[in-house]
DNA sequence: CCTCATGGTGAGGTAGCCTCAGCATCGACA
DNA sequence: TGTCGATGCTGAGGCTACCTCACCATGAGG
């Protein structure tokens, strides 16, 4: 089997992601948040006051699921439900003070999980790496 | 922020993962099995007389929990369950024929999709994308 | 205004995990 | 050889994260 077999690379590139969701998950264990309520931060926190349909969109999950994020994140104390001062039937989600807080030390975290992975490779790998995704990612 | 910067790998390797998973998703609903059933299918097709507590070791799921997963290929005729001639407390999993040829029809369409998706790099991006995947895959 | 579309949520269902308890059997040891 | 803790599986029951469907309030265009 040679080296630049669709297969093994397939095999490859889930090992490695599989290693790194590992990781992430573990990392993420002090905060006690799934991956998707870190995505749902996230969400909030970029774009300031979120309605809920976008959060859902952004999700990719049903909008009466999204109201199910927005409780979770909300009994956390994370984000705050407000009327949308443009439309009185929507509801747009903003992140606390310690929503934004927690959202930055996850931040950090992530990104000190991805310099730990990547410390592996010289900086030459890294760009050829990047070069090489970023056309499989299209 | 430079080419081969981490957040950027990490991001990248994500979302290479995620248009991944999501053909191979949509590759599979001819034969409406979930990936975590098809990855026991394939354990159970690899190793002929499967327990079911080494599905659970192989699946990273409780002992219960692989009960629920054979039950499932057992009812959709992929599987049988046999008495362990070694140990009359444990059940032995084996394919059936037709568990066979679904396996054989998924390993082929999940070879396609590898195909399809290294196929826009050339052969030497391959084999580098390969050294690389195995440094971080360690 | 009236009507239809849109935003959020209650009710209720499903899939896939889990723990705990229980039963049969195994294997080691007195 | 009888006993007893360990092992293999499963029933019962619970949790989470999704879903659809129905409902209500509000918005926006004739």
């Amino acid at each position: 089997m040679p080296d630049d077999d669709p297969e093994v690379l397939g095999e490859l590139l889930v090992r490695v992601t599989r290693r790194q969701r590992r990781r992430w998950l573990h990392a993420l264990a002090p905060w006690d948040l799934s991956p998707h309520h870190v995505r749902a931060l996230r969400v909030v926190t970029e774009r300031d006051g979120t309605r809920l349909s976008d959060l859902a969109e952004a999700l990719r999950i049903a909008p009466r699921s999204a109201t199910e994020v927005a409780d979770a994140l909300q009994a956390r104390g994370l984000v705050e439900r407000t009327p949308d001062p443009t439309d009185r039937r929507a509801v747009v989600l903003t992140p606390t003070e310690q929503g934004r807080r927690v959202q930055a030390e996850i931040a950090a975290a992530r990104a000190a999980d991805n310099r730990d992975l990547f410390a592996r490779l010289d900086p030459g790998d890294r760009a050829t790496l990047a070069r090489i995704l970023r056309v499989l990612a299209d």
